[in-house]
RNA sequence: GGUCCAGUAACUCAGCGGUAGAGUAUCUGCCUUUUAAGCAGAGAGUCGUUGGUUCGAGUCCAACCUGGAUCACCA
């Protein structure tokens, strides 16, 4: 993209130098503020009736100059508001000196509240200092209120510029603005919820020896010093469950696991993740949690049960379905798959046009044919339970149905929210299940698990049944702000660079 | 990675074989109650990049770059 800004940039950089000749410094250290703006457009009519000298900082966003007067609007972080500056009110000097600033420019503004001519609640200013000067224009966006409706004209709207310079997207469409206001919020309420029930948060290494707890492909890092490579974590889950076995019983992490795989709406890159472990609990326990912690967020954060989410709507109240995943599978097969052999599975997925990677058994084909056909149809909250045991090298096996594991994920929108289990902890039956996994590797399925040995002698110590679950963030954030990219909900998602 | 769509001034867009346009923004002038301020004037573009077709290419063709949608892979 040329940048054919520098006119624009000369021309400020001139207003810059004329600042400074007239022994003002465009980037003063100290500002004063003694109102934020939102607070003087509560109760107009009493902080006209007061008369009171404020005094308020921002950037200048809108400048409307005619004459020996001029208008402005200023907004911080709480609101926008008019102000008035007459050259006979502020001197000619500090009127010169308006006169050089730009839309863009931050300021500080002294003076009373007062109505304009056409009813304009303004600040008329008595004093002005410049805070720090803009020398590259913003895009010129302006607002009216049309039927009380706002209509914005020349909206900075292209997408690929709002990701890279988040900043005016920021700035600019302050409805974007408020979606990441509103991330943090429920990140807020998602730590205090888990807070409250005796959880405590912990962070555990992102750079690896090895990664594990998840079927991806990593990235690969290098330290100097020790000259080694280091993985960047893809789940936090063998390290949280060693804290387990140190003696905690409740613990989570949420932050950031790297997975190396394509990107697309619903995938950055990097990404966050809650991961929690509560010893003595099991799957049904995870269940409670998640059905409480989501429909929490969406009453107590957002304020209402019904989402829009990837033109699906979605209502989080009421108790959620738990299926099993062999009943739905069996349904859209038309048979019962318990009772199907491999070869016949096989030749079915075969038909639908299913690829059968290396290595796969029985419960590979019931899992395959569940993501690939039956995960969409799940619009509503679901928790699909009962996974086959050989998708799921960290759950416990059921006791009556070993073919089966103890897991669950949930599905809303046709997509997965949580993944959970009743965590394995014999150490021997892991083991296997780990070197089931190696066998695969060998088989060139690249994302499956590697063999950590350390997390194994772990397991030997002892460790309680626990559940364990994850839920994904960013595509909660998605589903409660009702964004259907991913790029929305990250502030900075990953681009190409150009 | 496949397919489809898009990239023209700082922003939003028009132009689709024959001299690069509009509104906003910017600059100059006028203006002491404006608010998408107004009026008058001016400057501003390697038309994503590189090749090709043509007397002539934002315009047609090809490749590439960047983004979006979708599919594949995954959470």
């Amino acid at each position: 993209m040329p940048d054919n800004s520098n006119q624009f940039i000369r021309l400020r950089k001139e207003k810059l130098e004329k600042i400074k000749s007239l022994g003002v410094d465009p980037y003063p250290i100290d500002s004063n503020r003694t109102h934020y703006i939102s607070a003087l457009l509560e109760d107009k009519d009493n902080w006209i009736a007061q008369a009171e000298e404020i005094t308020i900082v921002g950037r200048l966003v809108a400048m409307r100059r005619q004459g020996k007067i001029g208008f402005g609007n200023i907004e911080d972080i709480s609101g926008k508001i008019q102000i008035y500056v007459a050259q006979n009110l502020i001197g000619e000097e500090n009127y010169d000196l308006f006169k050089l600033c730009d839309a863009g420019d931050f300021i500080q503004a002294t003076g009373i509240l007062f109505y304009t001519q056409t009813g304009e609640y303004s600040l008329k200013c008595n004093a002005i200092k410049l805070l720090s000067k803009n020398i590259r224009p913003l895009p010129a966006v302006k607002e009216k209120i049309v039927d009380g409706k706002k209509v914005r004209y020349d909206e900075f709207s292209d997408i690929e510029l709002r990701y890279r310079k988040r900043y005016l997207d920021l700035l600019l469409n302050p409805e974007h603005r408020k979606v990441f206001e509103t991330r943090a919020k429920i990140i807020t309420a998602i730590r205090s919820f888990m807070d409250s029930r005796g959880y405590v948060e912990v962070e555990t290494p992102i750079l690896q020896p090895l990664y594990g707890g998840a079927n991806a492909r990593p990235f690969v890092t290098h330290h100097n010093t020790l000259d080694m490579d280091l993985y960047l974590r893809i789940a936090t889950e063998l390290y949280l469950k060693r804290l387990i076995v140190g003696g905690f019983e409740r613990v989570y992490e949420l932050g950031k696991d790297f997975r190396n795989e394509g990107m697309d709406r619903t995938h950055n890159p990097e990404f966050t993740m809650i991961e929690f472990y509560e010893a003595y609990s099991d799957l049904r326990g995870m269940m409670d949690i998640a059905e409480d912690l989501i429909k929490h967020l969406a009453m107590d954060v957002i304020g209402k049960d019904t989402f829009l989410y990837h033109n699906h709507q979605v209502c989080l109240s009421g108790n959620w379905k738990r299926v099993s995943m062999p009943d739905l599978v069996s349904e859209f097969v038309g048979q019962d798959v318990m009772n199907m052999d491999f070869a016949t599975l096989q030749a079915f997925c075969k038909h639908k046009g299913l690829e059968i990677p290396a290595g796969s058994e029985k419960g590979k084909l019931i899992a395959l044919i569940f993501e690939e056909f039956v995960e969409k149809t799940l619009i509503q909250p679901t928790f699909v339970c009962d996974f086959p045991k050989e998708v799921s090298p960290l759950a416990k096996a059921i006791p009556d149905n070993p073919f089966l594991a103890d897991r669950f994920e949930l599905y809303i929108a046709g997509g997965e929210f949580a993944n959970a289990f009743s965590e394995l902890n014999d150490p021997l039956e892991q083991r296997m299940r780990l070197e089931e996994q190696a066998k695969l590797r060998d088989l060139g399925i690249d994302d499956a698990n590697v063999v950590d040995e350390d997390f194994l002698e772990a397991l030997e110590y002892g460790m309680p049944p626990m559940g364990g679950q994850g839920i994904g963030i960013d595509r909660l954030v998605m589903l409660l702000t009702e964004n259907d990219s991913i790029k929305e909900v990250i502030l900075f998602p990953q681009m190409k660079t150009t």
